[in-house]
DNA sequence: TCCTAAGCGAGACGGTACGTCTTGTCTTCCA
DNA sequence: TGGAAGACAAGACGTACCGTCTCGCTTAGGA
């Protein structure tokens, strides 16, 4: 592919990023973009349907690197690990290092659609293992509620947690979570799912999707935004 | 007041409503308001300073009506009814009977900000019975980080209800909000807390601003959009 | 009609003018005229569709204006004139005085679509009388051919007196255009149809519709437009 | 030169007037052309500075070979045939024989330029065969005025038979010709002129510049171009 | 016959203008 | 004379072309 492509897609990148954390998604022009990333109109709409194509670009793209590494994960790697592997504190641990940019994605000023996005992410990654996991038909509550639910409580906390500037360490938000929702999740798919299920059945994602999906916002040319 | 300003102020909410549940809120224009209303532009500006706040308007009224009427209740009626009123599973009866509307409002094509004004709504209404109840100071989560997380509980059980057209009776709703958030909140603030607990602490408002609250939406000129 | 449009509209019609004198009709763009005239975009699409509806605005306007005043005129006045009006030698002598706007009008840098609405103009003006004179139905060439070579010709003198800088009075190229077309004009019409008669038939339009026409892009420090 | 330089020209060329047929000049984009001719963006903007010169360079190359083609005739031809060739009667003919081509040409969808290019071409051809029949050198209108005059005679009914589906035939298009002009020419400029003498003037050209002239929009299966 | 300069296609890119749309202000008109 | 009607400016939108450019592949014509 010309090298001019991935320059210029970048530079738009990089540009929606800064102005997110400036003045929050949806209020952000093309035209903004166009003025930061330095870059003509119509290449933008060479590259992009509209603003949201842009921000959702990354994201599918980490997607399409995810599934592609986890096909290429055998089997084999699924059950030979630890269980102390703990995806929810990873990820808090991660939001809060780079917490500006994630208020800025996920927080007050951000766009319903982008956490829809995540929401829609997060539920696909964990109605799979789930499914899984559980062996009777019967439930009280149905999987798809239970995840749907479990998600955006996740979400819930992560969003108060960068609102309220982090008053917590990320154990601690990771250790509320257990507590509020792990009874719940007992109660409602049966005794044998615990949060360490969910982490074991997530982790084929660990070192390829996770990883590559929070780093999208971190390592744009090494530095995130908010360090 | 001039009669006139109240009889052009509901033909504008009337338009506003009908038309969220054609297109959506965000995709509204003003000027699709002031066709529908059939009212000039000026009109509409010497009233509301945007699309948003004839949205609030509404809600900021009642809430008006609310706090006025929590005054006028003395602490007498308090502990006076009886333990059976159900606050949680009348909304959700409540939601299905205008399904079409809260679906435009809440739903998937709702914006962001109607949310987050439901959100501190209920937020707002919880907090201080939670308070109330809880003895200890020391909880295991803080009161405010459970009553975050319970009301987008309720918010997302709500939101995958109307969205999957309601496969489900509001009874069986409420017992799956029951059986996947009692238990959390039981382990993070105590024993003592109960759904009922809840139910008892906001009955204050049933008559109030409960009822106002929802009939906003009902009785536009006496029959609901989605009847 | 609100003062407003009026004033707007003239702002637009004279912008429009001076930029036409200054780089040609063609080369203009709305965004040009839009800057000239201190007008926001939407006000321009407002009341035109495009450039040429501009442009076209004034002529129609004169020519609504015409043809009412064309109907008050009573088939009385028609005959009881001097057969000494001279509309050609006036139209040569109007153009040479407004030389530099005909020249931006009807010159090289002209569009083409101003000649061609010119033509037409001119066209029906003269076929009209051109039918009433000619009593045979057989004539050598047929008279819409004739009215419309007869009208280019008068166009193709005028174009070529203003693109040489006019170096020769109006009434040196009144009498070429008389030497050049009438005898061929009797040739091809017969006998009877003299220049005279041509202006005679024209006379209708001489204190209405031509100096209407003309008076357009005269008095453009007056008012130009529907005043 | 470079074989594929010619060939690449000869493309451009054909795709040029092949689409002026379809939707008239001005509408053409480079685009257009490109896509017709299968031909990529940068061959074309090496070649030629825009759409004008595209379509200029036809016309230039064969003044260029028309001019050659003067020199190496000796003034001797100039006086050895007879009378009897008409160059407007062949015009008229050829014009009607490739009347699609022309209209597209000289109709009313072509460009301004190609119209006052023609103008420009005629009009060179015929003012020295003028000069040089003119003894006198006061002549009642200026040679040029009357050269101008009647190449615009000329293409007023070329223009005029085309957008009127060519009712008569050549011949009696060509009669008309020379009923409207030539007694004003003989008017003009002195009893001697007349259309057999612009004929045997013009005569130097019949087999070279005239007929390449036409040829180039004839032939279009053939090799429109010098090739 | 090789090999080297060039022609060439593909298309990315910055620009400019278009005509549409929406917002919030401000002027005009009318009752 | 006060409030409704709607004209207006501002400016973003997404589209269409333009003319420049960079990039490799192919190919013609001189060594």
């Amino acid at each position: 592919m010309d090298r001019r492509i991935g320059r210029t897609r970048k530079l738009m990148q990089e540009a929606l990023m800064s102005l997110i954390t400036e003045k929050g998604y949806e209020a952000i022009t093309v035209q903004d973009i166009l003025d930061r990333a330095d870059v003509g109109r119509s290449t933008f709409y060479a590259h992009y349907r509209d603003k949201d194509e842009l921000l959702f670009s990354g994201f599918e793209h980490l997607r399409g690197l995810f599934e592609q590494q986890q096909r290429s994960l055998g089997a084999a790697q699924q059950g030979e690990h630890g269980a102390d592997f703990n995806m929810i504190l990873e990820l808090f641990r991660h939001t809060g290092q780079n917490h500006k940019l994630y208020k800025a994605i996920a927080g007050k000023q951000s766009g319903e659609m982008i956490l829809k996005y995540l929401h829609r992410y997060l539920y696909d990654m964990m109605i799979v293992p789930h499914k899984a996991l559980v062996k009777s038909k019967k439930t009280a509550v149905p999987i798809e509620v239970a995840t749907h639910w479990i998600v955006s409580s996740l979400l819930s906390l992560m969003i108060w947690w960068l609102e309220n500037n982090m008053p917590f360490p990320p154990e601690r938000m990771d250790e509320m979570f257990r507590q509020l929702t792990m009874p719940g999740m007992e109660a409602a798919l049966g005794r044998k799912v615990q949060k360490r299920d969910i982490d074991k059945a997530a982790i084929v994602k660990k070192d390829s999707g996770a990883k590559a999906f929070y780093s999208m916002f971190v390592d744009q040319e090494g530095r995130p935004e908010g360090s």
